[in-house]
DNA sequence: ATAATTACCGATATAAATATCGGAATCTCC
DNA sequence: GGAGATTCCGATATTTATATCGGTAATTAT
């Protein structure tokens, strides 16, 4: 991956609130178990998402973490940007070469634009909803569709 | 950058060595000198280098490190797999998500199949000349070809 | 041989990312 | 309002990458 694993675990933990009922709430330890996450550092986690008004707690009993967001309408792209998941993406040299520029490109330069750019736009498209639904999906509570 | 800096280094080292004359050496300061790079930590990096055979080093006086490969057919796929740098390409998901696999692929699974793919196929068709003379250009004594 | 030059190498320092721990603060339910 | 559940948070540990330092070994020139 080339993300810090820090954005992977709250790309993971977003994911897979939003594939909850809106509003349910879920324990740091449920969602450390279910996400194979060490507890405490998920918990460090998503106090940082709530800074970033992506995720909302609720401490008690019955507590826990839910979305702050609507999945169906934010996209990916504002959540890595939240998450400063984008740093990656605007290095100018894959390689990481400093005499490496657009008008002394290395071998590489093309492909990689390329690849930053199909990933804006993807991300610009692709909604919470979706990236969840594909991964982390709804467990319905029995719908025998086939 | 995708690659940690060891390997940026030596990729830098390799290309800086091509564009000498052949069996020119150069002392360990000086390339770390040309290419900004601190000076002991390149000289370690150069050792891994030797321990590879792409490098050859000589002491004492007039001594350094010159390459040890035919630049002309060396390529940069060779040189990138012995230094351990295809790694992060051989990463299934580029955002890290453990639950992706080919037959549940995240959304940007293709793009970085793409992009693995392009940067595996012009690595073996590019040689440390190529790459070297790239960015890297041989000072000439005085070619005014234009 | 001696002196100068250079790579070599082990010890250590620094920084950043990742992870662990335990108790304080807060909230819910009774 | 008290008991229990849960987040919150500061302290610290661990790991990995990066960088620094200084002395040792090898080589060359004289």
């Amino acid at each position: 991956m080339i993300y810090p694993r820090q954005v992977v675990y709250s790309l993971e933990a977003l994911g897979y609130l939003a594939s909850l009922e809106s509003n349910r709430t879920i324990k740091v330890k449920d969602l450390a178990l279910n996400l194979n996450i060490p507890r405490h550092y998920l918990g460090k986690v998503l106090t940082e998402l709530e800074k970033k008004r992506l995720v909302t707690s609720t401490k008690g009993p019955c507590g826990g973490f839910t979305l702050a967001v609507n999945p169906a309408s934010i996209t990916l792209y504002r959540i890595l940007a939240a998450l400063n998941g984008l740093e990656k993406l605007e290095d100018a040299c894959v390689m990481g070469l400093g005499r490496c520029h657009s008008d002394r490109p290395c071998a590489l330069h093309d492909i990689w634009a390329q690849f930053k750019n199909s990933t804006i736009v993807r991300t610009q498209k692709l909604t919470l909803e979706e990236f969840s639904s594909r991964l982390f999906m709804k467990e319905t509570s029995g719908s025998g569709s086939g």
